[in-house]
DNA sequence: GTTTGACAAATTATCTATAATTTGAGGTGG
DNA sequence: CCACCTCAAATTATAGATAATTTGTCAAAC
């Protein structure tokens, strides 16, 4: 057993509670309370308390001292705002990774957007984008923007997932393909433009609400 | 007395801790340690690692599990880093302050690029600097966005102060002058691009290190 | 003179118990 | 109905204890 791995227990729980809040488990506004969640993992109140300060700096939650913590609610201004961050970064990554990328990247990265596009639901499908974003931006070597890069994919997804909780249908990813065939032909220009585009897509779609009536909500397709 | 003010100890104490760390008062690589720390705050190590956690995600420290946390260090690379991010991220920001930019908040800026120019030392010119670059971006209105960019902000001051400990003669900052003009001749592009190419400035400084030789340091001065 | 090994000291990471403070809920009285 | 009081629950913080691990020292061996 044992597992320690060179992991800290409270990287254990901030992840845990990450993938939770991410796939709107958690609903945005609830209480973390930190001795509920100490118990449920077997564990004191402090690694829970440091957990909570590595959520709140990836934006998952909100601490109101004295008040404790909460999931971070968020609207559709925060979606547009995550987009165009992402949109701005992952460009400025891809320019710089774009002469270190290989043939081999760039059919993991085709393999990565058809499964995107055989994708079932949308969690699979959310992985594989996520997946073909990383691999063709990994390679501009830059630790701290792709770090920046994971924390908004993680924001998006959590948009994506309270949106499409269920009846996702895939479609061909034709701005994937469109990115890799430019990045094949040296057109770094064209490709930053696509991707730009594309990240920038927020989709749109009817939802029931707790209170019966339905409203939009919104979310970054890309 | 008192002054508890809403905040936790923590934050006091991260936010003192990053104070010196950006300051290069706590050298590159030094170790934090909690029960040190602690005593220096009259705190307990609970609070003390809370802080960490925050320090770890601000990029100013860098945690190894059960070796304990030291001050980040940092490379050439990593000032570029910054620099592009810096770049990519106000530029976004000054796209969507500009339309809300008044004459009021133009003279604001103003008056802090004339600070900057009059700055007898280091600390007092970055000062003018972050806020010349914080007022013409805050109307923009997103949160997420400036709250990276103040990161960015202390990792670029952290690389300057290391640089510039001492020895600082200002110099009249055409860069701030041509982009407050192009902002109210309504010139959006041009002020975007002037901003863009002035935070990617790199100034180069020969720096006596502890061995007796000199090497160049590396600062974004913008 | 290095290198190795053993042992002591220091440090991290965690738990448990406890105190102080604050929030929020509920009930009582005006 | 609203104000106010009380009280339970939760957060924040302290303190002390413990196991595991790292670091540092010092002597013996090569």
């Amino acid at each position: 057993m044992s597992a320690q791995k060179e992991e800290t227990l409270a990287v254990r729980i901030s992840r845990s509670l990450a993938d939770r809040i991410i796939a709107g488990a958690i609903a945005p506004g609830t209480r973390l309370r930190q001795d509920h969640i100490a118990e449920e993992f077997g564990a004191s109140h402090v690694p829970v308390r440091e957990a909570f300060r590595r959520l709140e700096a990836q934006g998952l939650a909100v601490s109101e001292p004295r008040r404790g913590v909460r999931v971070a609610s968020f609207q559709l201004s925060e979606v547009k705002e995550v987009a165009e961050m992402r949109a701005a970064l992952e460009v400025l990554a891809l320019r710089h990774a774009a002469p270190h990328l290989t043939p081999a990247i760039l059919s993991a990265a085709e393999e990565a957007t058809r499964a995107g596009d055989n994708s079932k639901d949308v969690r699979s499908w959310e992985e594989a984008n996520r997946r073909f974003h990383r691999l063709i931006i990994t390679p501009c070597a830059m630790p701290r923007l792709l770090a920046a890069i994971d924390d908004l994919h993680a924001a998006s997804a959590r948009f994506l997932f309270a949106a499409w909780r269920s009846a996702w249908e895939a479609q061909t990813d034709h701005d994937h393909q469109a990115i890799l065939q430019a990045l094949r032909q040296g057109q770094i220009d064209v490709a930053c433009t696509v991707l730009s585009r594309h990240v920038q897509w927020i989709g749109r779609r009817p939802v029931a609400t707790a209170g019966g009536d339905t409203q939009d909500a919104f979310a970054i397709i890309g």
